[in-house]
DNA sequence: ATTTATATTTAGGCAAACCTAAAAAATATA
DNA sequence: TATATTTTTTAGGTTTGCCTAAATATAAAT
């Protein structure tokens, strides 16, 4: 398996996490940053490898054993991830990018004697679920700020957006995991809301609220 | 800089080290398991990039530039492999190939924090010393056990050869960094040498004793 | 000093993963 | 339904790092 493989794996299994239908090439060459004819490419590669379900012109999706490749590769980016923000003191927008490169290690020693170092982790640093080494793992019962109403109080427990702008922000709003909230108000005409965040009060806009999960 | 050119570097800097005649094509090949006609192409490449000496037929070597880099994944590589032994409890013979993978991560932090979260080791362990930030390192005091008369003590700092036969041979016979070492008899007509290891008497070969390193 | 052997380089190819441009299929619109 | 638009695929190229086979340079042996 190379790392373009397990790239496009991945990312197909990311795409297609809730939705019935399979992937559009053009949106998986774009959430890869490639063109829309190498994607073609690769997932007739991945067919021919029967990793997934592919008919030209409808998409593809990942087939069971696909998603096991998946599910490994996602399970190593989140123990990754939480090694860098628990150990490296790596802050949430500097994490990405090197559990992208770690992700690609081959070793299922180091996968497993990783996962014991830090205790069997069942999250990562962004509130997203650690698959197991079976690839089972833990759905969380979990909302957007910007689904609560004044006076619901909960815990930040992840986000949605991941690109750096985003995760800067929230360091410099000094809202991590963990954070107590409280909504405190909700603008009707644009869905501000002010919130208390540990304590601090802070206004956030709708596409912040809706890019936050709570869990009460 | 990619994986390849990386890993060109570091065979050339380890196979240089204390001769002052350059590398030649036909070593640097086996040493990396390709073919010379592959490597004379890559010290091409690495020589329009200024980072090598080469006349064609005359062998290459470092120069200052590429010394630097050379130093830099070993100093990774050091680390990484520290990491594994230390806190993944992976044994002399499994560092080897998980540490050439995780040497090619590129992040300044990453090293930067993994140096700091290990303490800053001056040594990996197979007794190498790791280069810090600016490629510096301890040279150390050291002789091959197969330099030793009858009646010499010291303690195990290293290994030359790393090839997983040889560093599984040393876990089964118990043989460590850190190894109280005493030699009790050379046996002229082979150089075959009774030698006391932490305090078990067992017989060595010569060509294991010129691969293990003592400080006396 | 030739010849022979070995080491190195050059030449021409291959696979992986990307690209652009053009063709074909699917979808939306008039 | 016919046409226009968008999406997807195909065709043909590029780069990196490898290969084999052949040519050339260097070193060793007679």
């Amino acid at each position: 398996m190379t790392l373009s493989e397990e790239n496009y794996l991945k990312s197909i299994y990311i795409l297609q996490k809730g939705r019935s239908t399979g992937v559009s090439t053009t949106v998986l060459a774009q959430y890869l940053e490639t063109k829309p004819a190498s994607t073609t490419e690769m997932i007739k590669k991945l067919h021919e490898k029967e990793l997934v379900i592919y008919q030209p012109y409808q998409g593809v999706m990942l087939n069971e054993n696909g998603e096991k490749f998946a599910l490994h590769v996602i399970r190593k980016h989140r123990l990754w991830e939480t090694f860098l923000a628990e150990k490296l003191n790596f802050s949430w927008d500097e994490i990405h990018d090197v559990a992208e490169q770690l992700e690609h290690i081959h070793s299922e020693k180091l996968v497993r004697e990783l996962d014991r170092f830090l205790g069997y982790p069942k999250q990562d640093p962004h509130g997203d679920p650690i698959p197991d080494a079976q690839g089972k793992m833990l759905k969380m019962e979990k909302k957007r700020i910007s689904q609560l109403k004044k006076g619901d109080q909960g815990k930040c427990i992840g986000v949605n957006d991941t690109s750096s702008s985003f995760l800067q922000f929230l360091d410099k709003q000094a809202i991590k995991l963990g954070s107590a909230i409280e909504i405190l108000n909700v603008e009707d005409f644009d869905q501000t809301m002010t919130v208390k965040v540990d304590g601090k009060k802070l206004l956030l806009s709708k596409i912040a609220t809706e890019n936050i999960y709570i869990r009460l």
